[in-house]
DNA sequence: TTTTATTTTCAATAAGTTTTGAAAATTCAA
DNA sequence: TTGAATTTTCAAAACTTATTGAAAATAAAA
């Protein structure tokens, strides 16, 4: 397979990938697109690659950079801005888990904990179902919680930094 | 707080959560209904509790089935079909993690293995770029695959199913 | 300052997804 | 069988989300 063949393949798979994560299409296969340039990119450069207007690489970026994983760049000399993504995985993988994680375990498990004390007879079936479920839910998500800022904190750590080095 | 409005704040968060997990809706919705109705439930029932229609019920609990996270159960003496989901956290948990990993991680690790054998130079950038993040995005998949499926048996195994009941 | 290049915004539109509801199919009892 | 109850299907409609493109704003150069 040629290098361009390969190249279409991964944004456009990349971009199907994205949809079943919360991430859409187009936002995705930017990302795509600048994981795999060697060097910073521009406005015009991600239009013509990916045919897509102005208007729609300029919110698609703006969101990255917003999820932390695009950098705009200032190249001296040029006029234009310039577009770079972060190249390690496991950053970029941290970086996901940790907004995904603000902003939407924490307020869930928020909501979870407020639901949890309703006014009601325990001995009611309803009652009880509900409460077990949602404390079940809270449970649970206060555990993948935890594990999830072992992950997030796992870079600044030394201990766990080398542990990981393994699995990197 | 009732539980008549706390159940309402569940559905309705439940759906909106749900929509970040590349699951629908109604579908979600459905769920969290199932989740804290102590005893099996119609599809009227459903309609009737979430104000929608029988063609949507039917297709969404379809799916729900087909996740694995719902069930048809036959109440004797009963003409109507009733469904009822499973109640145990974790294991919805695991077994959204599996329908997951088959559906979403598995194919795309199976593509970038094809990608990563594309002809060309690899001392041109280009090529070096694109050859290092598909690389490092499958090593870092396969990780996460042994991961999940060290999750997924563990409720097969003695010894983790022992472990992990310190989390649950 | 004025001109030109570049980026940003956002209303209109296009594309995609979900829902409805009624007809067809199926199941069960009489 | 026949008929009533129930479930399933799917085309059309409603709704939601993403994209365009041109005008406004901003930034840099002349």
């Amino acid at each position: 397979m040629k290098l361009t063949d390969a190249k279409a393949q991964f944004i456009s798979s990349w971009g199907a990938f994205g949809t079943h994560w919360g991430i859409n299409r187009t936002m995705a296969q930017i990302h795509a697109l600048l994981l795999i340039s060697p060097d910073p990119i521009t406005q015009d450069d991600i239009m013509e690659q990916l045919h897509i207007s102005r208007g729609n690489v300029n919110m698609n970026t703006r969101d990255l950079i917003g999820w932390g994983l695009v950098e705009r760049v200032l190249i001296p000399g040029e006029r234009k801005e310039f577009f770079t993504a972060e190249k390690d995985i496991w950053k970029v993988a941290t970086q996901i888990i940790k907004e995904r994680k603000k902003r939407e375990l924490d307020p869930m498990l928020k909501l979870l904990s407020q639901l949890e004390q309703i006014e009601g007879d325990k001995k009611d079936k309803d009652v009880k179902q509900f409460v077990d479920t949602i404390a079940g839910i809270r449970k649970f998500g206060g555990q993948a919680d935890k594990v999830l800022d072992v992950m997030i904190k796992a870079d600044e750590s030394w201990f766990l930094g080398s542990l990981l080095k393994f699995f990197k």
